[in-house]
DNA sequence: GATGAAACAGCCGAGCT
DNA sequence: AGCTCGGCTGTTTCATC
């Protein structure tokens, strides 16, 4: 992991499908040796994946919201494969306050958030915030 | 926006470097016909970008945590250009609540976490969530 | 890590449905 | 109008240095 590592990370992070090539030429190299380092830094795990960024609300996906849930420590066994199952939800963390678990949900209208809240509450208590604009898109670490 | 591009969303959201070939061996098209959908999902906004996931707890970001802020909304116009500009901020969300603001964060260590909330609270009080665990590591829509 | 060759994928235009 | 097919260009990969 060195400077040209770094920098080829940054590439792929803004551009996933940048051709070797392209890649090689600002980092001053050829492709192949760009092709090896790319390898490498999939197998030694810095990159976990290359994927696409979808417009949820062109999707029909209006509504995004977070909930705080509070989750018995004896019900996380259950808890854990459930949610993974739920579509809907974008990204679950365990975390320290009042309640245990952060979600951010994504869902087509409030109807449908009102209901999966409903579900939810067979695990806890919940308390949800709606998100109302998005000032910060979600982003990958800024290198 | 038929049920083939919904095919094609759903291959780059797992693998945006897959190559155009294997894509069309997928969805029984020609390579330049699932060329021209690609472009077309880009051009119409459906795709946002490609990218890579970064692993970031190798990259020595070991704490992950969310912060409510409240910003009176007369600060809003100064508020925004500066979190757009901290590097840390993974995501900003004006919210519904106590709080106006929900921000994810990444840092190295919790005394930059410290740090960075303390300048934080020039715009307003704040109350933070440090993450445990992510049992559901943040994920594209699932279509 | 570089180079060159061979295999492969992507792009553009022609013809077809 | 949109799709498929074929050939040309550019890209990736492999073997060698």
């Amino acid at each position: 992991m060195d400077h040209i590592d770094r920098e080829i990370l940054k590439m792929l992070q803004e551009n996933a499908r940048m051709s070797l090539k392209d890649i090689a030429k600002q980092v001053f190299l050829s492709s192949p040796a760009v092709s090896v380092r790319i390898d490498n830094l999939v197998e030694s795990g810095y990159i976990e994946g290359f994927h696409a960024q979808i417009n949820t609300e062109k999707m029909g996906y209006h509504i995004k919201a977070f909930i705080n849930l509070e989750v018995s420590p004896v019900d996380k066994k259950d808890f854990y494969p459930y949610i993974k199952s739920c579509k809907n939800v974008v990204e679950c963390n365990c975390v320290t306050g009042d309640y245990s678990m952060l979600l951010e949900v994504l869902f087509p209208s409030t109807d449908e958030l009102d209901q999966f809240i409903g579900e939810l509450q067979e695990y806890g208590r919940t308390k949800t915030l709606i998100v109302f604009s998005t000032s910060v898109e979600h982003r990958g670490l800024q290198i």
